[in-house]
RNA sequence: GUGGGCGUAGCUCAAUGGCAGAGCACCUGAUUGUGGUUCAGGCGGUUGAGGGUUCGAGCCCCUUCGUCCACCCCA
């Protein structure tokens, strides 16, 4: 029969054995007892979700990357992370453990992007999650757990880059301009520092095409706008959306105009206001490009870095909260020891997931390749326990590694235990069998891997299949050990083999394995 | 979303527009109770799919699907 059409895995998602499961495994479980050993308790919660719990602060960014779908008209969705859950279940059943509440987790996530090298539709996280804890011994224990993880599994050249939301997301704030165009200059703050203001204002002319023209025109002050309407226009600036429609709707009634298109007036009216309040963004968005082209130069040592920003905040007027708490945060960690790997405060960093409130940190090292992954990624979300219902605000703050990356820069002898089975057993007729899976059993018993060979055909065959399989013992049992009440004992690297007592069998396995190494 | 590369045997890959091949794996035998080597043989293909050019297409052209990589973003 002609065999049927292959079904492959989906794209992005992948199959993992051999070697590379082995190593993503030991370092799940050195990450793993690295946090049990700082008190953080495991926790399991659920893969699938309800959608809302993602869209409540996540950003748009994970909400267009989520596996999201209607089941039996509930609207579900594959988690993203698991911070979101981890502080789901906290609101719903832990509000009564006291505080600080330490707990951990490991398990698959899902993300609907473009797979390619280090990054899959799914893959594995394991994280911490510190809550009820604000201030920088706090902070300082996350980002120190988060290293001393890394150090477990053996990577120690890692670089440590440490960032603020507030010092960016404070000056944005402050300037006053649309969510919309904050939320655009934040995305794209990497973008800004990698390829330049040009190319940021590229993309700005796609949410907001007035920008270029009202930039030009902004500096001239009152053009053909009387002083009259200028006045109006301000006035109209101040208020709310609905206030402003409502006037202009009013204004244009009481002086019998009728909209004379075929668009609805709501809608006329929309557009005016837009534009009215477009004007306005202009010279914002030029100051905030401006000081955003600043910060993201600041990058580097703590020691040189932290007085620039200070000298920065200064220039801007900024408060210097954020780089208080920073330098505190610092000083804190310090003492821990020293940190192996390289510490870099960073203020142009800014994380994708919009939730965080504060510090912000990520873990990179370098791989074979030469190039450098980041393997691990946190920060505090002090107001998203509130969001998500919580009785009252909680600070909290967490970090999770990539397990996938984290083995991948691993190397090949750094926990990959042996696979298959140590000792083969080949009973080699029907006969045999019972006497066969009864050593099986005792060598199990003892903690040693042990597979039987069940394929019937000769036994050069099957101790071939023994030895490809990696056994390093093979038992063999026929008529002639039947009779003697022995089976035959081979080690396979050196071919010697003896007869031995059943009754002795196991013991001498034992033995012989654990002289091996 | 944008830009590249690649789709040929189970796997890794060859093949000036001219008979679709090799290595590995698998199976059989030399060896019906002794593996890693060797030797002999065998199984294995709608060359991703569809169309076009040509006497002739795995190769050239168009379409499409898949996949990998890069940008963006992230773990």
């Amino acid at each position: 029969m002609a065999s049927a059409d292959r079904i492959s895995a989906l794209r992005g998602m992948r199959d993992v054995f051999g070697a590379e499961y082995w190593r993503a495994r030991h370092a799940q479980d050195l990450l793993e007892r690295r946090l049990r050993l700082h008190g953080y308790k495991p926790v399991d919660v659920p893969i699938l979700e309800n959608t809302e719990l993602y869209l409540r602060k996540a950003g748009e960014d994970i909400a267009a990357r989520l596996y999201e779908f209607d089941y039996r008209s509930r609207r579900v969705a594959l988690r993203p992370e698991v911070t979101a859950s981890i502080l789901r279940v906290y609101v719903e059943r832990l509000q009564d453990e006291p505080l600080p509440l330490r707990l951990q987790y490991s398990g698959p996530v899902f993300r609907y992007e473009k797979p390619q090298q280090h990054r899959y539709r799914q893959f594995t996280l394991t994280g911490a999650e510190l809550l009820g804890a604000s201030g920088p011994r706090a902070d300082a224990e996350i980002i120190h757990l988060a290293c001393s993880g890394l150090e477990q599994v053996g990577i120690r050249d890692y670089k440590l880059v440490i960032g603020h939301t507030d010092v960016l997301e404070g000056f944005l704030d402050g300037l006053g301009l649309r969510q919309q165009l904050v939320n655009f200059l934040l995305r794209n703050m990497e973008n800004l520092r990698k390829r330049g203001i040009g190319a940021v204002v590229a993309s700005l002319r796609e949410i907001y095409p007035e920008y270029e023209s009202a930039a030009a025109t902004a500096g001239s002050g009152e053009h053909e706008d009387g002083k009259q309407s200028q006045q109006l226009i301000n006035v109209l600036r101040e208020m709310t959306d609905g206030e402003a429609h409502q006037a202009i709707s009013d204004l244009l009634q009481s002086l019998n105009i009728r909209i004379d298109s075929n668009r609805a007036e709501g809608e006329v009216i929309e557009r005016l206001l837009h534009k009215i309040r477009e004007d306005q963004q202009a010279p914002k968005l030029q100051v905030a490009l401006d000081f955003m082209g600043r910060l993201g130069e600041l990058a580097g040592a703590p020691a040189e870095t932290l007085p620039k920003a200070y000298a920065l905040a200064a220039e801007f007027k900024l408060d210097s909260g954020a780089l208080d708490a920073l330098g505190r945060t610092l000083a804190c960690l310090a003492d821990y020891g020293d940190l192996s790997g390289a510490v870099e405060l960073d203020f142009g960093l800014n994380r994708g997931l919009h939730y965080y409130t504060g510090l912000i940190f990520e873990l990179h090292c370098p791989t074979s390749e030469g190039e450098t992954i980041q393997l691990c990624g946190g920060g505090r979300y002090d107001n998203l326990i509130s969001i998500l219902g919580g009785a009252e605000a909680t600070p909290a703050l967490g970090f999770a590694y990539g397990i996938e990356r984290i083995a991948s820069v691993l190397d090949a002898v750094n926990g990959a235990p042996a696979e298959g089975g140590e000792v083969a057993v080949i009973p080699v007729a029907d006969e045999d069998f019972a006497a066969g899976l009864a050593i099986a059993g005792e060598l199990r018993a003892r903690g040693i891997a042990t597979e039987v060979s069940i394929d019937g055909r000769n036994l050069g065959r099957r101790l071939k299949r023994a030895d490809r399989r990696g056994a390093t013992l093979v038992i063999i049992i026929g008529e002639a050990e039947r009779a003697a009440r022995t089976a035959l004992l081979r080690e396979m690297r050196s071919r010697r083999e003896r007869p031995v007592a059943l009754a002795d069998l196991a013991e001498t396995v034992e033995e012989l394995l654990s002289a091996d190494g």
